[in-house]
DNA sequence: GATGCGCGTTGATCTAGGTTATCAAGCGCC
DNA sequence: GGCGCTTGATAACCTAGATCAACGCGCATC
């Protein structure tokens, strides 16, 4: 696969929110260096690690994770094809949390030394890059906000909300649903949930006609009334025009 | 009060992660415009603004919160002199949740121009002020792996942990503690408990000596402890030299 | 074809934290 | 000095979700 055609994902979701001019796309491709395979279930990134580059998840599905030392895991963010997974750790240099392949995943390392010199050298696309960063942060407080205030089916209702609409804006979701290739004990350490009660309320959102899981995909059963159970506004996802 | 004093808890913040040139002491002191006050209990920001500039917290004390339609509110960063509490506005454009001031707050507002300006003129700052916004997302993240992984107590030990730092940083704290002029309603907020709960928590951190919070003023009791049960490890908030 | 195992499903029981209500202390305000 | 309001403190009761324990099914391995 060429530089030009793995960055293409994010371009498209950059073109969403901004004039990306072709010079830009070119500074874009020229970061990715050569791409390799995780396959499901291996480590992108260890905690703690202090990558002197930044990974791009060019195609699959991976989570950020933080362990506890009570044996407890906390997926933070699902990051999809288009993402990158620790541009952060450009400006924070140690990581914070993990990264896990979901899927298997093809990923291209971006120096940090690359990106520091396109900081120097385009600051729109810098505006842009820095925005990927700041919608993490506002998928954060979204994640926040279910977290602390809503029950568990609307959580869980609001999370497959999200993950439709942003695989929709990756090319990657059809008009009934998307691919998750991951366990109920996954999405229990998204969700705060054991994996016990993430099967119950899968049930329930199956009885009710809202959601249906199974092999791995995912089928929206009714579209309205899970965004109205989850709550769902995807102001935060920032996925319009509007120049920066 | 003189623009670079107010942007001084900034310039020391961000001096204790790389070098600040006098230079770039002076264009940030240049983005402040005009300071006002908004008294504890008002919104510095209404959610869904959008707002053309970003605002500076010169002195005071406020959270971002979101509302949910059943009535529940989540607070989702407790910010302290010296952050600017919505810079991320400057690319989201509209703002996906809002401000609320928790004691008296002397703000100042950097317009989306200047800062624009900045990004076009002073690549490092601009990677200095990118690194703002990146540890707020850190923050987030470990918030939510205490939500999602540690019990009531465990959260709110986290949580004073991570303030005592971060006044401490700013110059805010005492040896032994440091003001939180906020209700036990409001922490409920912060933490995704009821005011009741909040209470019951307090009540047990106090008999075993770890904490004590009286008259808007915390007293940490016994350091170690408290940073154990709260699993409390201060890298996420990147307190320390590392050249970006 | 037997064996194991990951994963989903189900039931029984327990508990952290929610809900509701009450009361007292502090405090500005008339 | 009394009045209303906010905040903290507590008690009684209740529920969402955890915990623990099976069990079944598909699927890979030998």
């Amino acid at each position: 696969m060429s530089a030009s055609s793995a960055i293409a994902p994010l371009i498209e979701k950059m073109a969403r929110r901004d004039v990306v001019t072709p010079q830009e796309r070119q500074a874009l491709a020229a970061l990715l260096g050569p791409a390799r395979t995780v396959p499901a279930g291996k480590l992108l990134i260890e905690p703690g690690d202090r990558p002197g580059f930044s990974t791009f998840l060019v195609s699959g599905l991976c989570a950020r994770f933080s362990l506890t030392s009570n044996g407890g895991r906390q997926l933070t963010e699902i990051n999809v094809a288009g993402d990158f997974v620790d541009l952060h750790s450009l400006l924070m240099r140690q990581m914070d949390h993990g990264v896990l392949a979901l899927a298997d995943c093809m990923i291209a390392p971006a120096t940090h030394e690359d990106l520091r010199r396109l900081t120097e050298e385009h600051p729109h696309l810098t505006r842009l890059l820095w925005l990927e960063t700041v919608v993490d942060g506002a998928i954060h407080r979204q994640w926040l906000v279910t977290m602390g205030q809503q029950d568990a089916a609307s959580r869980l209702a609001h999370l497959m909300c999200e993950l439709y609409r942003r695989l929709e804006a990756a090319g990657l979701a059809t008009d009934s649903g998307f691919a998750l290739p991951m366990t109920q004990a996954d999405l229990g350490d998204v969700l705060g949930l054991t994996q016990v009660h993430v099967n119950r309320v899968l049930m329930e959102l199956r009885r009710r006609g809202l959601l249906l899981w199974k092999a791995g995909q995912v089928t929206i059963g009714d579209w309205e009334a899970l965004a109205a159970l989850g709550q769902f506004d995807p102001t935060y996802l920032r996925l319009i025009r509007e120049p920066v």
